[in-house]
DNA sequence: CATTTCACCTGGTGGC
DNA sequence: TGCCACCAGGTGAAAT
């Protein structure tokens, strides 16, 4: 379901409740799909360590972990201390695919279906994954053997203005298609391709090397823009996104060409048309997006 | 190599 | 109410 903003609205929630806690017992579900790294080798890899920190890399959520085996630390206080000085020595990457979820609970609330993974902590809360369609992924790297994560692409939020023109002149895709490839940019989705390029004024048909520098610039800016908005905002809730508090994000009302198909362009009235670009339903105001 | 299409899944919605 | 077609926040493998 997410892209940046909501990912980076249920990382930060997950940071919040988790920092500092010991991985005590991890259960998987046996489907394979989820496993980038076999279940096994993820609940061995990820038993006994502590998490040190949990952020957003494009649509990834990252767990920071500890080396293995350090001492539990149940003290508040402590665990804070040791976040500080520890330095991490592996990670546990996921990736929510289309309908995935990250919870933090107690192991007592019910557990809704297709629920993949359940990680219980020294702190006594729960850790659950939830994905009904299965696209999501679970990975686990130890620095030792596989290294650090990398993401594909650039940050949209950090990229500048040159660099940005040149990643989209190099491209003869349509301009919809270049920031949909997580190669390029990484974290965004359907949904803010859609409202960044109706916020610049660009149809998403144009082909990205056709763009002027002055209409790039307008893009990176308009994409900044919104996806500030939308982590404000806690994300778009459309069917049933919710953070790892289960709170709802706001940004879907703020949404002037996603799913809005037949209605009047907040500027101008025009209906907003619907149409396939790169497989995906793509929303746009004809009048306002040359 | 760059680009496009399609398969991977389940569930919700709206038309008949 | 039931059935069915279509749609969905993403990606990576296969085809072009």
């Amino acid at each position: 379901m997410p892209e940046l903003p909501e990912v980076e609205t249920i990382a930060r929630g997950v940071h919040e409740r988790v920092r500092g806690d010991r991985i005590v017992q991890v259960w998987f579900c046996g489907q394979p799909q989820p496993f980038k790294t076999p279940p096994v080798q993820q609940a061995n890899g990820l038993t006994g360590r502590t998490i040190l920190a949990v952020h957003r890399s494009g649509k990834h959520i990252v767990f920071e972990l500890g080396a293995l085996g350090a001492a539990p630390n149940a003290n508040p206080k402590e665990a804070h201390q040791r976040t500080k000085t520890d330095s991490p020595q592996a990670q546990w990457i996921v990736h929510l695919g289309m309908t995935g979820r990250l919870l933090v609970t107690s192991p007592e609330s019910p557990v809704a279906p297709h629920t993949h993974a359940r990680i219980n902590l020294a702190s006594g809360s729960e850790l659950r994954f939830v994905d009904p369609r299965r696209f999501g992924r679970l990975e686990f790297r130890d620095f030792r053997r596989d290294g650090t994560f990398h993401r594909p692409g650039a940050e949209p939020l950090a990229i500048g203005a040159r660099e940005f023109a040149a990643l989209f002149h190099q491209r003869q895709m349509t301009i919809k298609a270049a920031l949909l490839n997580q190669s390029l940019l990484a974290g965004v989705g359907n949904i803010y391709a859609d409202e960044s390029l109706y916020q610049a004024g660009v149809r998403p048909s144009r082909r990205s090397n056709r763009l002027t520098f002055a209409e790039l610039e307008r893009l990176r800016l308009a994409l900044r823009k919104v996806l500030r908005k939308a982590v404000r905002l806690g994300g778009s809730s459309v069917s049933n996104y919710v953070d790892a508090n289960g709170e709802q994000g706001f940004f879907q009302l703020e949404h002037c060409v996603y799913q809005r198909t037949g209605k009047p362009c907040l500027h101008c009235e025009t209906p907003i048309r619907r149409v396939l670009i790169a497989g995906r339903g793509t929303h746009y105001c004809p009048h306002c997006q040359r």
